[in-house]
DNA sequence: AATGAATGAGGTTTCATTCAT
DNA sequence: AATGAATGAAACCTCATTCAT
């Protein structure tokens, strides 16, 4: 097996650093352009200009490039994030709006490979668990916020605060795929705003605080 | 092209019939044993027990065997709908529970397949066209029952009915998806009494008309 | 084996005769549109109306009914030589052109078949030897017609009459097929003067007994 | 496609050469052994001695193969012309007598090769066209010469050269088709003798200037 | 005489991966 | 580190032909 991924193992030298890149940015734009099963190795390395023998020097298979793909949109996409709301939300509510707002945005700039990672992963096992991970990561978020809202009466205590945060993730990500397949151009500010509206009013979060 | 399917064409013969039925029902067992991708013709037709020939002789290819199994996949749970939830319900909170509950227990029985074709959509034209097909008809129902609430003024209007049916139906098909990919034993009374409340919820349903 | 050609054998009941003629009919129809190769047994019956099954009471296989074609062919272009060319030719001469303008013209009318014919032989040996006899049919009559005007002093008696009638046979038959594969729209007239003039000349015929 | 031949494409390494060298080889072989149809991929990397996936390194096709084949044969045969008749013609009579000769003997020693080449032209479009314009240019340059004949008084000038110079071409490559499919030994002097004096003959060419 | 469902042998071709250089 | 020729398993699908009705 070949492992020298993520950057640990036997740590390559900058030229190996360079090609491997090469091949990473190869992919990606191979894959955006034929999608994961028509992606030939072949495409890559002629993409990518080196020889055959040279890809699998850095990577197993083409399940293996394709997981690199993805990590790299993983850290775009965070990259996004941190960077992206601003200021420090003042309520659960400009939270959630900021939260699916910025999910939204993020998933439309890069559409199609979010949609094929989605059906790589199930086709490939490994790209299936890292899926479910980052899914599960924001799924763990909601369920702490609206558990958090819960225990402070600020939200509706008759859901199952796991069950609906998994709900409510999936329909963000599920109209977001929904949308990209569709080729019906969407007002993204408005598909966010009601996503949002879903989202806060799904939970029941009570907006301000009731006084005393 | 061979089609020899949907009631079209040369039309069968009652012995056909019998032949192109048992490898329908062999594909949905071994597509169900071993999935899409790691099915193989050859895998089919020893179910069925017939030659390698038949098999083309009724269908194409193995998509086109997916396709009939698909069929008849969504004409069982449309008979389960049918006969399903039994009293007219008397209002729409109890319309939506309703239709939340049987999407939720039909995609349980289901789930193996349902799961597959969402693959195979991926991997498939012809199958994603049926997919989302039926997908919109759960959308278009959905968005005519919202728009009826606004109109009479028992729903929020401040959300696009459109979008709002879409991300609903997504958030109760990718929850189902979700539950079914995951292995934890759900309670699928309570994960359906969530996904309603979410819906009820979240379109803002006035339960009952406020008095004066 | 399946004799149930020519007219031999069995012998047919008049429906038999009709079913058979009619699926000759159709499969001249189809190999002219197909080409040998292309043309399967489904086309023809198809074609022809019956069921795939009957072709097989008549025939053995693809290469029989294509016998069976030509043969009609054969029998066409007889009657059309015997019918043509009119009056009784006064010299060798005459004779000649007039052979070779019929061969032109036939050829001309049917030349898909014919092309087809040549083919079929590279591939069936029962194809070939019907070819080989109708050609070997042309260069015996030729033979004995140029040894009957060498012995006679009026032609040239420097050459071999077998293989010349063999050259001057093949001259004619290639010249039509080389017109046939080309697109050009060729004189038929011009064509059949210049290949009788080399005929005639290339045997060194003494066209008038010279006196004394 | 793969035309991995001809001289474009990535251009081979030397060990790259000697495997392709190697199909042809074997291909040639093969072909003759057991002619065209009869031959499978399968053959010609056996008696290669590589693996069957090589073969598709180099040719996309038996098709493509054999027309490799015939691109070696052409290249062989014009050799053998160029070193063939030895001293300059002096007269036409003698031209053409010697180029008689030659494509005679040509044709001799590559006879199983030739006679498959007529026959898959009648299958392959390629091989064809290839076959096609390997005659037209016998035709192209027996046409000209003709043609200055009759500019010269030498040859009579009530025929039409082109058409002429088809028929002529295609009697002698008919004639030696004929041949080679029939086992009868042939007088190979007398046979070239025959033909070229049709062919002269034919023409009218007129032997001697007459004396003043 | 006619039907048409069933058969199954069999060659083609692809492409991920290896390995000698 | 890079190369690219070689590998070979693997699955597809066609279609002539049979045969039970």
């Amino acid at each position: 097996m070949n492992t020298r991924a993520g950057g640990q193992s036997p740590a390559l030298t900058p030229r190996g650093e360079r090609t491997r890149a090469k091949l990473v940015e190869a992919a990606e734009l191979v894959f955006v352009r034929l999608g994961f099963v028509e992606t030939r190795v072949a495409d890559i390395v002629a993409e990518a200009g080196v020889a055959h023998g040279t890809f699998y020097v850095y990577f197993d298979s083409k399940e293996a490039i394709f997981r690199a793909v993805v990590l790299k949109l993983i850290a775009v996409m965070r990259e996004k994030v941190r960077s992206g709301p601003g200021p420090q939300p003042d309520s659960a509510v400009e939270a959630i709006e900021s939260a699916v707002r910025t999910y939204v945005m993020a998933f439309r700039d890069h559409a199609r490979l979010m949609l094929m990672w989605g059906e790589v992963a199930g086709l490939n096992p490994d790209l299936d668990e890292l899926l479910r991970a980052e899914i599960d990561l924001f799924i763990d978020r909601a369920e702490k916020m609206i558990t958090r809202l819960q225990d402070n009466r600020l939200a509706a205590r008759d859901i199952d605060a796991h069950y609906a945060a998994t709900a409510l993730c999936g329909m963000v990500r599920e109209f977001c795929a929904h949308w990209a397949k569709t080729d019906a151009a969407i007002d993204a500010d408005a598909a966010a705003a009601t996503l949002s509206t879903l989202w806060v009013r799904g939970i029941g979060v009570v907006h301000r605080a009731p006084p005393v």
